[in-house]
DNA sequence: GCCGGTCGTCGAAGCGCTTCGACACTCTCA
DNA sequence: TGAGAGTGTCGAAGCGCTTCGACGACCGGC
């Protein structure tokens, strides 16, 4: 049974110290003798305690709480954005903090809201546009924060994001490699670009770039995500150009209806057309047949925004670009 | 420019008034002048006050927090958690409450740190099973919480779910409306039903006492989520059933792949085979062709366990069991 | 044998807020 | 006209924690 709840001066009487010992054998900032620490540990699980985290958020201006930042727009791809935000979740706790959940319906004054109440010590923002309305008020409040993508104007921010102009590039390596002349890049849905956000543009520019260091012939696609739409573009595509045989998809949610477009008109994956996609690498493992792709490292880069997070919460300096090289993994669509 | 932070005490200096009137202003919990008031408010504006939470929450007890726990667990639909989850935060934040995100990699401990230590003031369960090892602490806890979901045992827990009995019925019922004698249901994948989880057995119970009722013949399988085991299961389901003519799909994940299935299989949708799916809407809309459905009120779900949470909180006593009736949309599949 | 330096511990002062009791006032209504 | 009942406001006492300065006790070096 839940007993009224114990506070730091009881444990303080159980073991014979004052409180100040028991919060310095808690926080370690300063050296306590063996034997004591043992004796207040001892008292902590005898009695349960746990420390108020408004207490300690008052006295020490640190609520161990950092928001996460999740828009949840149209056209994002909810389950890559849930592995970010679960490999947050996971990092932060092993730094001691939890995890707040923003999302965009209250525009930016949820960020300063929760910045100016002191709810959290550190944002981390998700989903970032080129263009995105958060950056501006980021600058203002100087609240420690780092970005999962990148900003037309980064200057100055801390951001992180896999490097999708190589990885975009790496996959066009990939064909030319395999003597692929004609390619072509399936991306987001059109929207996305419209709005500017950067993954898919950044993806694109590192394609056409490649293409032409390459000497190939290459267009790139806006890419939708019902199966009617796919299967026009792909339609389309093959026949516009008859010599492609390279297919780069950088789009999870289309990547199952391209393969059964393909199926559909009769080419085969990897012997008429090869595909690589960019995608998580359970969606590339359960397509069929599994897709050379490159990985995007959801886990890695939420654990980095929290490790750069943190950094910053204890001063120190922090790179303002982190950009996690693109892994390809072959298999046997190309 | 973020100037340092501005304390009550400091509203109540611009003001000219006791910091408690300041306090008072804010919470509505006594009188006070509307001249008093004006003068107070104003002051807010001006210094650009903000309380602080922490503060707040050692003084009343209360954080305005409440806890999300999303186990974001194998076999279940991400962006229908995610639907819910959103609805949460954005309910949560109309009671000006604001929405921790706990997930499960730390298993029940998570749950018993952010109660002991009075982070937040009550608990949001999705995702519930039908034997669930957060069941039996919440009990000992003593922490206001609201399921998403029903386990086995839910006496003295409070609970609000579609009510997916009736909606594996309503499914029947509209096939048996509309002719059909063989009909068929797609249920989640096995491990799911494995784990007992409540929604999915559920639904398979509706489907099975309607198609008693109506004396239908019936079969309800499990189904996995890559397009070849759906095509496999679907192959199968038409072999050993030859006059099967309706489906019941209730997997998000795999609804897409059932069509493509009965597609290669030759099987137009509706003229050979009826669909009716158990999704969110807009899943529903984007397949094609459309499909009639019985939606997930994900929203409405959030909502209501967000109000339901507020009342407990408020001492207000709540039924143990809500259930929404499930809502079927007509569309071109069946 | 004395001095300066750790080391380990304590007490007390807040952190910024809510809330309780008290205290003027101003209205009633007998 | 005065007792009683509101109103509107204030001051102060915490809420449970961190942190700062202080202070013995003990150490080695001269």
């Amino acid at each position: 049974m839940s007993r009224r709840t114990v506070t730091i001066s009881e444990v303080a009487k159980h073991a014979g110290v004052a409180v100040s010992t028991v919060s310095y054998v808690l926080s370690g900032k300063r050296t306590i003798s063996a034997d004591t620490r043992r004796r207040v540990l001892d008292s902590i699980t005898a009695l349960g305690y746990h420390p108020n985290a408004g207490a300690r958020a008052l006295a020490s201006k640190r609520s161990n709480v950092i928001a996460l930042v999740l828009p949840l727009r149209a056209g994002m791809h909810v389950p890559v954005l849930m592995r970010f935000a679960s490999a947050v979740v996971t990092a932060a706790r092993r730094f001691d903090h939890d995890v707040l959940l923003l999302t965009a319906d209250e525009g930016t004054a949820g960020i300063r809201r929760v910045a100016a109440s002191a709810l959290v010590d550190a944002l981390v923002l998700m989903d970032v546009e080129l263009d995105d309305r958060r950056v501006p008020l980021l600058r203002e409040l100087a609240e420690p924060s780092v970005l999962i993508g990148f900003p037309a104007e980064p200057a100055g921010l801390t951001c992180v994001d896999l490097d999708f102009h190589a990885a975009g590039a790496r996959c066009v390596e990939h064909l030319a490699e395999r003597g692929h002349e004609e390619i072509a890049l399936l991306g987001a849905p059109s929207v996305v670009y419209d709005r500017g956000t950067g993954f898919a543009t950044r993806t694109r520019e590192g394609f056409e770039a490649a293409v032409a260091d390459h000497g190939l012939k290459g267009v790139a696609l806006p890419c939708e995500e019902t199966f009617d739409e796919v299967y026009e573009t792909v339609r389309d595509l093959l026949l516009d150009h008859p010599g492609l045989s390279g297919l780069v998809v950088h789009n999870e949610a289309a990547v199952g209806h391209v393969l059964a477009a393909l199926r559909q008109l009769d080419r085969r994956v990897p012997h008429d057309v090869a595909v690589v996609a960019i995608c998580p690498d359970d969606v590339a493992e359960r397509a069929s047949p599994p897709l050379t792709s490159v990985l995007i490292p959801a886990e890695e880069v939420g654990r980095e925004a929290v490790r750069l997070v943190m950094d910053k919460l204890e001063g120190r300096s922090v790179p303002d670009s982190t950009l996690l090289a693109p892994l390809l993994a072959v298999r046997s669509s190309t």
